[in-house]
DNA sequence: GTTATTTTGGGGAATTCTGGCAAAATTTGA
DNA sequence: TCAAATTTTGCCAGAATTCCCCAAAATAAC
């Protein structure tokens, strides 16, 4: 499970370092921990375990989707995504058009949402944000009785 | 369960001790012992088990929020929270971010809330206290008969 | 084949985090 | 009421994290 908010900058050269609890996180269930990185809804790049990712596909075959619908999916998750694994200094290269996707230059924020971690722009982060923060209350109340 | 109100101090640190009690009621249900800390709805910090976290979790697929709002959701939860086990000496750490939307600065009121208990700014809680004892008795007599 | 340019790896400083000791305070029991 | 046990807290030192910078390696261009 993926917690907390950070905030890291790109170096010159365009790497990020992914925050060390989420490292762990994902050494914890993972053999050799590797993340996959693909467009997430809001404009911004989602990353997720291996195994989250094989249980997407499978789930994709319980019947909810056309085989058409399937194959039009796998083509922008796994086209856009990319499969990296951290270098010893928990650094990842982020793809230019997921950085193009996110709009992201410089000053990156990081959400822990549990099943999978965002990767945002922090500039827009915080204008989603609030807007989001307005309507967690409500749909708080809905989820925790 | 969590029953009791204590007053505590944070350390320069920002490290709050869990009262015992309330330390010994998780470990009694939980192999390793844990808190989910996140931001409650009257401004402040809500601590849950790791159990209770995955019943929420489990809860939100029943089809009572849409898929975006179950996001946002998760975006909040998780982003503003953090998962953490106490030290030998019974501390966690508050995230910066969980103290600031609860407006801790120093003195600490916990306050067990049977499924959950909640962590607040001593002098927020004691304006709290007083106008929601007001409507305790009226909302007791619905619920006990 | 040589020169630019990009990619990859790592050193090391500033800062933050973590763990533990020991004093103070509180609770418990006699 | 007093002593013993437990809990909380202030403080300090060691460890870890991130980030900036530079060097080596690989790739591309001329």
């Amino acid at each position: 499970m993926f917690f907390g908010t950070y905030t890291h900058n790109l170096d010159d050269a365009g790497r990020l370092t992914i925050p060390s609890k989420l490292r762990e996180s994902v050494a914890e269930h993972e053999h050799s921990p590797r993340l996959f990185l693909t467009c997430g809804a809001e404009r911004c790049i989602v990353a997720y375990t291996q195994s989250r990712v094989s249980d997407i596909m499978a789930g994709m075959r319980d019947g909810s989707v056309s085989r058409r619908q399937a194959r039009e999916f796998k083509r922008i998750f796994g086209g856009e995504g990319a499969m990296e694994a951290w270098d010893k200094q928990g650094r990842i290269m982020l793809p230019d058009t997921l950085k193009a996707y996110a709009g992201i230059s410089r000053e990156i924020t990081i959400v822990g949402a549990m099943d999978c971690f965002e990767i945002w722009d922090t500039a827009a982060y915080e204008r989603h944000r609030k807007a989001a923060r307005a309507s967690y209350d409500k749909v708080a109340g809905k989820v925790i009785q």
